[in-house]
DNA sequence: ATCGTATATCGCCGATTTACGATGAAAGAT
DNA sequence: ATCTTTCATCGTAAATCGGCGATATACGAT
């Protein structure tokens, strides 16, 4: 647990999970790519033509925006022979809900005045 | 509990929350804006100057990017007679925090094979 | 060898974001 | 009345995003 009661804490020190976690945030910050990767999520291991389908985009747009959920991490990208598999990747989605928790939480430590 | 297995369910349907979903993700997919919301989490009711005197950035800069949070409306404005106050939304944090939820316990549900 | 399919990438564009300095408004202080 | 402080907004420039069609690549099928 951190600690931000000590004296010397400082909370808008150079947080280096926060640039992680902002690239991830710009990941989910689109509905389209939230309905790709909730497809992902309940249909594991799609290929980008079937993504396509279910979304009213050009099938370029939709590898972009796979890219993007890749780049972030949030998405694992196996290259196939006839077609791609993308797949959700738990660990990073994990890994972004715990910072969100973070945030949670100091706040509710604030507002009940819990010191350490 | 949303039905995700009936027969006619469509993880891909219009979804209205994901739109204001996506705008809190963009309100969080920025480092400043992170260290802000953060520094607002733990001192709350600031006035841009103290905000501006922990983050390296032009106080127009600053006072843009409570725009995008207050817009966003992860954060409350209250403009005073000499120094505004910006205060965290607690609802607006839970929410966003309830979406993500739903994505991992729906990857959780996935994992697990559950079914209702 | 040619065709069809699936995919990634390129080039282009309009829109948006990010940053800054300058300016103006409101109010307290002198 | 005149400064000073605090803050929002405007204008601007650079960068990035989001979308599309066109194209290139890879591979199975004919």
């Amino acid at each position: 647990m951190k600690d931000c009661f000590s004296p010397d804490f400082d909370p808008l020190a150079a947080n280096a999970e926060d640039a992680r976690a902002a690239r991830i945030y710009a990941a989910l910050a689109h509905e389209a790519r939230l309905r790709i990767l909730r497809h992902l999520i309940l249909q594991d291991a799609c290929c980008c033509k079937e993504i396509v389908s279910t979304v009213d985009l050009a099938q370029s747009t939709v590898s972009q925006h796979l890219k993007v959920l890749v780049q972030a991490g949030l998405v694992d990208y196996r290259p196939e022979r006839q077609s791609s598999r993308y797949s959700v990747n738990s660990q990073a989605l994990n890994a972004i809900q715990t910072h969100l928790n973070g945030l949670v939480n100091d706040l509710a430590d604030f507002c009940s005045g819990q010191r350490k």
